[in-house]
Formats: structure tokens, C-alpha cells, sequence
DNA sequence: TCAAAAGTGTTGACGGTACACCCATGT
DNA sequence: ACATGGGTGTACCGTCAACACTTTTGA
């Protein structure tokens, strides 16, 4: 055994708020049912420990995928909680990540067995165990913060979208109604979305073209100091 | 002993990255000289370990403290870096935070020795170990951005100080000239500085007024929807 | 033909940017 | 008197916000 540190060593997990989203529908967030103790029956965010030979954003990506099936989809760290007593069993550190998933694309497959994870519109969150709650909120005001200036709203939606959904998107995170004449006019500008030329299937009324948002050309222009904003 | 889980258990060490400015002159970090193995000899951030029975962030402050004398500062957690083997001992992972100082109220005071610590302007930094430069330049990067939509850079200023000063600071840290009248207009238009009526002393010029920052009414007016922005 | 959502322009107000000179003070 | 920074106003332009009707499509 090689030497370690003379200090306390506490328990490290990662836990992941998971947004979904699906087009014309409401933005959700992905909880699972604790089949062990502590707070066993609860709701609350899926997560795990993190192992010895992984890094901290690894262990986030592989609960990801164990818990939920998805995986290629935007990660990001988010905060770090480490009061003393979050964990009622022993002292728990936990890294939050929070993850935008396109529902059409990454249909959900709950690794263990379907009742165990279902999605949960924000304003209807069940109780959770643990600090959960505040990580929950913490990933909801970093969303908004980060929506407004980076092109973070593409990852909830399938690659080609109308303007309508995205606009809806926007309006649901940010929690106030947007204009749609302004809403298309300043993203058309941006010249980051191409008309695919296709059209919306199935609806009952006229139908939206559909767009693409142009990541290589968003690349590149940020790096000439272009910044997305909304 | 409680029940404790069974996985393994990393180390957990909080790091600091903190920027100190002093009126007229540039901004700069403070690093600490190891005295103790890994890196032995080399300039590092302040930190250390967190014990069993305080948060993080408390650890945070506690360790500032201890390594420089500060306290009552502007302290917040910045990200948890968590590679494998950022720490030749053992797995350790370290959640840094950023703290601004302003140095005319907060002078140094190394704890253990003044040989131990020293500022490094950010342009001049010095080898450092583990992943000690990456921290850094996430520090940066955060505080780039934070300046320009939440007024921080009041944090490293005295409670007065002179238009001059607070343009120096921002054009430091936002890397680029800013205007002196349109700077001066944008600010003194949102009333959130008071006109203490004095002005500089000591100075080979034209003393200037010397203002002071409202946070009482800064943080009315973000209630109600306001947002400092530069 | 009705319902439901798509699509489209103009105007006025405001804020950003660019820009140059005189003033006060200490040496 | 000179050097050093302090302090000030205007004009142009682009962006934002407000606002209502016609078009397409399927039921």
C-alpha cells in the first residue's frame, strides 16, 4: 500500500440532473426510485460512486449511462456539495452534473427496470432525498444563466426543429413569454440555422420548416469573438 | 464505528486561487511555497485538507485564513478537479474556489513565514504543481466572465475609490481597453455609486473624486429584475 | 369553413461606440 | 511652464421592443 495523506478520507459520488425534452412538450427532469437505504422508496437524482480509477467527469458519464441508457449527450459539471451531514450514513461529497438530452433521439431505457426512473415536469417534483432539492434548483438557475448566451437549447431538441419549437424551448427555461416575430428574426440573423428545405409531418394545420443549428459555423465564429446571445 | 459504504474513498482537499489588487497597480495571485512533499519547493495555490467535520466551503475559508490572514473576503467555489492522478500520493480530488481581495484592507500576512507566500502578477506565473495551472486559468476565465454581469470587481477595490482605478481593474482582467467616457457614463447612469465628496490624496495630479459602491441598493435593485452589466 | 399555428415589417426608443479638448494639481 | 492624469458631450448607428394581419393546412 503507497502512502497516503494523514487526513479523513469521505465517501465521493456524482449525481446527475438530467433534463429531457421533447418538441411540443413540457421540459422534464429524470428521477429514479432509491431501491436501497438511505431513503429507500424515495425519488431522487440518479448518481453513484465514483471509482478509484476514473476521473470525477468519467464516473458522471458512466452513471449516466447505467442509470439511464443515454449516453453522447451534454454533460456538464455543475457544483460541488459537501455539507457535513447531506448523507445521514457517513460524510458524502458529491459532484453535480447536470445533462440536456434530445428525448426523440435518446428515448429513455432505465438500465434496471422502468418504474424505477420516470420524468417529472419541474413544477411537479415529488420530494427527494438528501440535499437534492437544492441541487435540482441550482441546475434549473444554471440552465437559464446559460441559455442566454450559449447555443445550449440544441441539445434538447432533435437535430432538424421548427422555430416554434425552439421558441417554446426558450419561453419554458426562461420562464417568460417571447415575442415570435423578435425570436425569429434575431436567430435568423445569427445566420447559425440552415433551412433543411423539409417541412413538419403529421400536424394539423400548416406545416413549419424545419432548421438545423449549424454547430461547425457556430465553432468558428466563436472563436472570432462572436457570442451567442438570446 | 457507523455503517460506512462500501467503495473506495478518496482524499478531498479544497484549493484557492486568490486574486489580489492594490489601487494603481495590477492584479495578481498568491502562491504558496510547499514546504512538504509532493512538489517539495514549488509554488502551488493555498489549500488543503477538508476535515470530517466541516463543509467544504467552510474548509475553503478556513484554509484562506490559516494561509494568509484573510478573512471576510469574497469567496466562492469555482470547480472540483478530479483526475485520477492529478496527485502523485494517492487519489485526491480538490475542489477549488476563488477569493478576490482588495490589499489595502487586507494586507498579507503569511502565517507561517513571508518567504512562504508571494503575489505573482498574471502574466509572470511561475511553474506550479499538480494541475495547479489549470485551476488557475479556470479562475481566470470565471472571473472574466463574472465581472462583466455581476459587479466582483467592488471586491478588490477599497470601499473608495476612483473611476480611474475601477476602469484600470476592468480593463485587466478583461484583457482589452475600455473607453474613459463611455466607462464612466455607463457606470455613474445605473446610481449605484455615491460621491463620497473626497478625492484622492497624494497624487502628482489632479486629485480625483473617490466614489463608494451601494450594495444595499444594488441588491434592491436586482430584486426587481435589474442586471449590472459592463 | 373553421380551427390552429406559420409566417412576415415597420416604427420609435434606447443604448453602444467613436471621438478631442480643457482643467486641476504637483513638481 | 510642464507633465500627468481628471473630467466632460455629441452624433451616428445598430439593436430591441412593441405591435396585427395574412397564409397554409388538415379536420
Amino acid at each position: 500500500m503507497p502512502y497516503t495523506y494523514d487526513y479523513p478520507h469521505p465517501a465521493l459520488t456524482v449525481d446527475c440532473v438530467v433534463f429531457g425534452f421533447e418538441a411540443s412538450k413540457v421540459l422534464k427532469v429524470l428521477l429514479i426510485k432509491r431501491q436501497q437505504p438511505p431513503y429507500k422508496g424515495t425519488w431522487s437524482l440518479p448518481g453513484g460512486f465514483v471509482q478509484m480509477e476514473e476521473s470525477v467527469d468519467a464516473a458522471a458519464v458512466r452513471e449516466l449511462r447505467e442509470e439511464t441508457g443515454v449516453s453522447n449527450v451534454f454533460l456538464e459539471q455543475l457544483y460541488t456539495f459537501g455539507a457535513p451531514h447531506r448523507d445521514p450514513r457517513e460524510r458524502v461529497i458529491s459532484v453535480a452534473y447536470y445533462a440536456l438530452i434530445n428525448l426523440q433521439a435518446h428515448p429513455l431505457q432505465a438500465a434496471t427496470d422502468a418504474s424505477d426512473a420516470a420524468w417529472f415536469e419541474l413544477s411537479a417534483v415529488p420530494e427527494m432525498g438528501f440535499d437534492h432539492a437544492e441541487i435540482l434548483d441550482c441546475a434549473i438557475a444554471r440552465l437559464r444563466n446559460k441559455i442566454r448566451y450559449e447555443p445550449v437549447g440544441f441539445e434538447l431538441l432533435p437535430t432538424q426543429f421548427t422555430l416554434s419549437q425552439l421558441q417554446s424551448l426558450y419561453e419554458q427555461i426562461l420562464e417568460r413569454t417571447l415575442d415570435k416575430r423578435n425570436f425569429r428574426k434575431k436567430l435568423l440573423k445569427m445566420n447559425l440555422l440552415t433551412d433543411t428545405g423539409l417541412k413538419e409531418k403529421d400536424v394539423s394545420h400548416r406545416a413549419a420548416k424545419l432548421y438545423e443549428f449549424d454547430t461547425r459555423k457556430y465553432q468558428s465564429l466563436k472563436q472570432t469573438g462572436f457570442s451567442f446571445e438570446l
